[in-house]
RNA sequence: GGAGCCGUAGUUCAGUUUGGUUAGAACGCCUGACUGUCACUCAGGAGGUCGCGAGUUCGAGUCUCGUCGGUUCCGCCA
């Protein structure tokens, strides 16, 4: 097809361009049809320029008015300054005067308007994701995100990293999510697993040594969705030898303070802030805390101070070893008010037996200095003391309460702070807290397969002066063990995970039989990473952070399809190209597949 | 696996509480008019498997049960 081949794009004429004769190429995004004159919004990834076609104009003046919206057209015209400009565009002060105007192509007409403040439910835009792409709002977070890839490629690259790729097709691993399985035609009845991260290749790249590796690659687990996770994901994959925790802190935080520069203006600290993850548990009951809130209303230990009351329910729980603890707000933190009306207060307590509390304390300090409280009545002098010490609480403070499991309590404390947090508003999106959270458990006990599983993952290291114990047969010891593990955490939001790890054969051993892997059994399923580590592993540790949740914090958003070209739904569904979707008996047969009924 | 919300015209929704006339509105679409619009305006028109399937009822968009899809959260996600 002969056609005008566009001279400029629809982003970019001015008024300096008037006079010229430009040709566009583009979709009408709108057409205004006067009854003589008519004027047509034509939009390309740059932008929007308006075209004239002149009632003048008889040769093109009816094929202009039929066209319809998403036609691809081509025109051909003068650059002219318009008779009254459009402030809200950048093109606003021009617009082009047509001469030759040709359709490229129709379009249907589309199941829902393509503009800015799209009507369409997420399915529905889903399905027809190349009309939703169209908008600007959904073009720039994929022009974000690849802002985002250019900078993380940019960044490694100068520190000497080597991009290396690593099989998409690879060995299916117990242990951590399940599996996206592949059947082999040529080895029938043998399945390949997606990867759910390259970790064991980014190992074994270490042990070739390779020094530094990073890829921003795809993984992939078979597990239930949110909006912040798909079935497949993209990471920023890192691993480096000869280091420690703090080298890998060091290099992770320069990526992010090069991309909050570059994308946000925003300097960043040079060092991150690092808690401990007991510390994190202990005063935010969360692992992952929201330092937006900074110290304000930290969990406060109150076992010792009530322990002579007579409260029963504070008793039972002291004699079965539990915790009973709180938090406090004030009239006004971080500068946002906070009222703790009647309704509130019971609102909390209502949110406390939904997650699986008796109940709620409250204890509130009047402006004369009394105390108001549901369980003033219940503790002596000596218990209300302690608690009015324990968090130096003056006139109009609040006090919440709970009792219980000791893990449990803390969790729920942490759960009651966000939600204040949130109620209160006290989240300013305008702030950017990062936070590494380090010394993570090594292992935890699941009770329903009864047996200890690792908290990050299998290769992880314990720290030196924990690697006796994982000779031992006690819960409490084994629970005890810390790693040399470590989360990146910014606003509340676990961004990245990594560990220094195991290099060592004997040690790996003995983590695989903690977890219940027998020898036999670790090599089988991890033989070759085993072998790999006798013939000289390096010391060698890493890193891997979201890049999808990354992007989706730079754009503003809390779901991550907004900034993925095609995602899934939650049930993990395509919806534009329908699948998964059932394969003909012949490709099953060469696989050797046949499906269960029902 | 569990819980909540949603499903009505091409689209977004109202109508469901309290079952009852021909299921409405806006946008989009079609026809006509209109020479400076940029949410063009004006006049007219077409357009419905009320997600699907059972049930209750004289009668179901509305009530009950089941089911499918979307979404949010819990479990899960080393």
């Amino acid at each position: 097809m002969l056609y005008n081949k566009r001279t400029n794009t629809c982003g970019e004429l001015n008024t300096r361009n008037i006079g010229e004769t430009v040709v566009l190429n583009g979709w009408v995004a709108k057409k205004r049809d006067l009854g003589g004159i008519i004027f047509i919004d034509v939009r390309d990834r740059y932008g929007i320029t308006q075209i004239k076609v002149s009632p003048e104009k008889k040769n093109i003046s009816a094929l202009a008015a039929s066209l319809g919206n998403e036609f691809v057209i081509s025109a051909k015209g003068n650059v002219i300054q318009r008779e009254s400009p459009n402030k809200n565009i950048p093109t606003g002060e021009i617009e082009i005067d047509v001469d030759e105007l040709q359709v490229l192509n129709e379009s249907l007409t589309t199941p829902f308007v393509v503009e800015e403040e799209v009507k369409a439910n997420e399915d529905l835009r889903l399905q027809y994701r190349y009309l939703d792409l169209r908008r600007k709002k959904m073009m720039d977070g994929l022009l974000l995100r690849n802002r985002v890839y250019q900078l993380v490629h940019e960044y490694y690259a100068k520190l000497n990293f080597v991009e290396v790729e690593t099989p998409i097709l690879m060995k299916s691993t117990p242990e951590g999510a399940r599996d996206y399985l592949v059947p082999s035609r040529v080895h029938k009845g043998k399945f390949y697993a997606l990867p759910q991260s390259p970790q064991t290749y980014k190992q074994i790249l270490m042990v070739s040594g390779l020094d530094r590796y990073v890829q921003i690659c795809k993984c992939f687990r078979d597990e239930d969705l949110r909006a912040d996770r798909q079935p497949e994901f993209t990471q920023i994959d890192v691993e480096m030898s000869f280091v420690g925790q703090e080298d890998v802190f060091k290099i992770s935080e320069g990526l992010f303070a090069k991309i909050w520069k570059e994308i946000l203006n925003f300097e960043l600290p040079v060092r991150f802030p690092r808690i401990t993850y007991d510390e994190a548990m202990t005063k935010y009951g969360i692992d992952k805390p929201d330092m937006r809130i900074k110290d304000l209303m930290v969990i406060t230990d109150l076992t010792a101070a009530v322990k002579t009351c007579e409260f029963k329910v504070f008793n039972d729980v002291i004699n079965s070893g539990g915790m009973i603890a709180g938090i406090k707000t004030g009239k006004s933190v971080n500068g946002a008010k906070i009222e703790i009306t009647r309704k509130i207060s019971d609102s909390y307590t209502e949110f406390a037996k939904k997650i699986g509390f008796g109940g709620l304390a409250t204890l509130k300090m009047n402006d004369d200095g009394t105390l108001q409280s549901s369980i003033l009545k219940f503790l002596n002098e000596e218990s209300i003391n302690g608690i009015k010490n324990a968090f130096d609480i003056k006139p109009g403070d609040f006090v919440f309460i709970l009792s219980g499991e000791r893990n449990k309590v803390l969790a729920g404390l942490g759960q009651m702070r966000l939600k204040i947090a949130e109620d209160f508003k006290l989240l300013d999106d305008s702030k950017h807290e990062f936070i590494w959270i380090t010394d993570f458990p090594l292992f935890h006990y699941d009770e329903e397969e009864n047996r200890f599983v690792g908290e990050h993952h299998v290769f992880t290291s314990p720290k030196d002066e924990f690697i006796h114990l994982l000779d031992s047969k006690d819960r409490k010891e084994i629970e005890s063990i810390r790693a040399n593990c470590y989360d990146l955490v910014y606003n509340g939001t676990e961004l990245g995970s990594g560990s220094i790890r195991i290099h060592n054969s004997d040690t790996q051993k003995k983590v695989f039989n903690v977890i219940g892997l027998t020898d036999e059994e670790a090599i089988e399923k991890f033989g070759f990473i085993l072998e790999a580590f006798r013939y000289g592993a390096p010391p060698h540790g890493g890193v891997a952070f979201g890049f999808d949740r990354l992007v989706a914090m730079l754009y503003g958003t809390k779901s991550i399809r907004d900034i993925i070209a095609f995602p899934k739904t939650v049930s993990a569904a395509s919806l534009m190209d329908n699948c998964p979707s059932p394969v003909i008996n012949q490709q099953l047969d060469e696989l050797g597949i046949q499906l269960k009924k029902g």
